[in-house]
DNA sequence: AAATCTACCGGGAACGTTTGCGGTATCGTT
DNA sequence: AACGATACCGCAAACGTTCCCGGTAGATTT
């Protein structure tokens, strides 16, 4: 007892399958697909209707055209008489028409969309990396597709699945902490996906990166703790396979050098980027039979534990610690005392980065050489640096 | 002078129309497609190759099989032969074919893509609603899809379109702090698409919802304060549209009319959710001739930047002045005072969102019922409300 | 020996677009 | 009067899947 959603008639529907666990039916009469939820026999009223969205045949049919001709005169094809497009337009807003971007993609392998691997997003740094991208994808009329790895390989070999499967145009890439095997980022390039790495970059692979200066960042850091008069500098650093933990710490270890401080091991330690962690290991800086007089730390959260952990413990910072950190977290403004770091373009890195994979994709693989740009750093000097007491400068 | 990527013959090939600017050929001997980058006569030997992405009928060409049989072995239909099906497999894996969710999901009508559109992601809520909702969505199998409509309503609008283009197959959403109204919304359920709203409702919509109590957590933070001695309290609130501000709003009122405070207009003022507003905002309860003494805040933003400004002006906190925010941002526990605050599930409201939200889906729009879900708060005592001097409890 | 069943596979339509090519009016030009 | 140009539109193939329907070969039952 199926009436046409349309003509109300019975006698000219047929089965037309199943999809996805609903009957389609068809209306000889009207040329139509419909479907009702089969499990409900007599729907509310609010909720019947045609759950097959519009598209151009339907528009054509109202209108008695061909169905190319909808589609020329939606995208605007000059072709098409300006009364006939109206004619569409109309229509299309009357039947609430959506066009389907699968299929639009799959003809034109195009999908204007672009892929974004993150490890998180809990942290001040990605979400405003990400916002900077966005804002120059969208200005070009791409859309972002977010990831996140979740610091974990799997889910980051899981990512790059998904993100191929949906035929992105190109992808922006900050690795896990424990990425060290990049084979899973190859299968990019033999798909002809243009991708490039930003902030935790990867260097075996032929692509793009943009980063920032880390070893001058570190360099500065450490010196201006050296001039503010503290002399035994320990480095909380981050995981060997980040190339970006690596630069810092030569940073730290040539301005050690640069000024004749002495390179002591037992001064540098490295954690995994968990915060919790990041505070054990400022315990193990604290604890040493001779504490430093300062640390330089990988990052703001790592300082941040490291403050805390000082305060806890009731050593004074700046006084009997020295601390500065790196990328100029909101937070570090806001603690007490507020924390000295290096300030990064945060939001300029992903502006950067999808400004150069956008012109990748434009130019089609091949077309164009890697890009590896350099972001400046500075150095923001705060309260937490200011100075070991009885060493005024 | 073009050659077979695969017989390397000349002979045999025929072009092939041109897809997106480069020119495509097909090898008859071969009978493979195949495209070259023609703005580049002798493209360098790394970058040559089958951008055409292997395809089923690849694999089946490769095997002499039909594409059915490999699409089925693929998925792990039944009536397949172990054989044939391991073949499959390792000639997959051998050509690096990845499947075209674009085309599954187009005959499938379903792409097992989940859209979420928040308002930004900068502070601590939404990435963390978000993580939660992910983790749910990826177990069942689902991608989601961020939008961030950046506090506007024209991007929320294109938001919309985009996840409807993209063929979602339901979201999730926290409006702007200006949508007013809702029409944009009611797309989604012409189209079939289940929404859920979370945090930031929308009412007139008939959908599901899950948000926590508002009215209960304003009402014990003020009651909270009242307790502690402070007797003239403001609230410094949220944009009137949203309904949270509204409860929240609610459960100040009425705590004070509990304990028999008077409810005085001029120490409610109301921000847009800008930062640098919730400063202004709470400058002009501080710039009161008679001061209040205690301020409960829509949020922790907020609520921060009144301790800051306090700060900055030598008002003592919580002496001269007590303060409560609304979600428990990581900061809170780390600005000095430590701030009293009500804490929400905040990643709970995520999964719990994602969980219905999937249930809809699967089920079918028309049925199920909208369902709409109160999580609870929890007061957290900190230093910044404990009591003006002179008045120790 | 015929009939039925099972296991496996192929043909082909369908999903909703885009787009090259061909067709038909209409109009102006020789 | 014939021809070419122009403006507009339709046909049909293609994109890469899924899945219904049918077919064949061998095994089992009657």
């Amino acid at each position: 007892m199926i009436r046409c959603i349309k003509c109300e008639q019975v006698h000219a529907i047929t089965k037309s399958g199943v999809v996805h666990g609903r009957q389609r039916y068809y209306c000889k009469d009207c040329r139509i697909y419909f479907s009702l939820p089969e499990s409900d026999p007599s729907p509310s009223p609010s909720h019947t209707g045609p759950h097959h969205s519009a598209t151009i045949l339907d528009i054509a049919r109202a209108l008695n055209i061909s169905k190319s001709t909808v589609s020329r005169a939606l995208q605007g094809h000059k072709d098409i008489k300006e009364e006939t497009r109206a004619a569409v337009l109309e229509m299309a807003s009357r039947l609430d028409y959506q066009p389907n971007l699968l299929a639009k993609s799959l003809v034109r392998s195009k999908t204007f969309t672009i892929g974004i691997i993150v490890p998180e997003f809990m942290n001040y740094f990605f979400p405003t990396v990400i916002i900077g991208a966005q804002e120059i994808a969208s200005a070009a009329g791409y859309t972002v597709m977010i990831c996140q790895s979740q610091e974990s390989v799997a889910t980051e070999i899981a990512n790059t699945r998904a993100l191929l499967a949906s035929r992105v145009d190109g992808v922006l890439i900050s690795m896990t902490r424990e990425t060290e095997d990049f084979d899973h980022f190859r299968v990019f390039g033999r798909h002809g996906i243009p991708v490039v790495f930003f902030n935790r970059v990867c260097e075996t692979i032929e692509s793009s990166r943009v980063y920032v200066n880390d070893y001058e960042g570190a360099f500065s850091a450490v010196e201006h703790l050296i001039e503010k008069g503290y002399r035994r500098i320990a480095h909380l650093g981050g995981p060997p396979n980040l190339q970006l933990s690596q630069n810092r710490l030569n940073g730290y270890s040539d301005a050690l050098k640069r000024h004749g401080l002495p390179l002591q091991p037992e001064l540098i330690v490295r954690y995994d980027l968990q915060p919790e962690n990041a505070r054990l290991c400022a315990a193990r800086l604290l604890d040493l039979p001779q504490r430093p007089d300062a640390i330089f730390c990988l990052n703001d959260p790592a300082a941040i534990q490291a403050l805390l952990l000082a305060k806890e413990r009731g050593i004074n910072v700046p006084g009997d610690l020295g601390l500065v950190g790196f990328s100029d977290d909101p937070i570090s403004s806001i603690i007490d005392p507020h924390l000295t770091t290096v300030r990064q373009p945060v939001g300029d890195m992903g502006k950067i980065a999808m400004q150069i994979l956008l012109e990748q994709v434009e130019k089609g693989i091949g077309n164009y050489v890697p890009e590896h740009k350099t972001l400046p750093t500075h150095l923001v000097v705060r309260e937490s640096s200011s100075g070991p007491t009885g060493h005024p400068r």
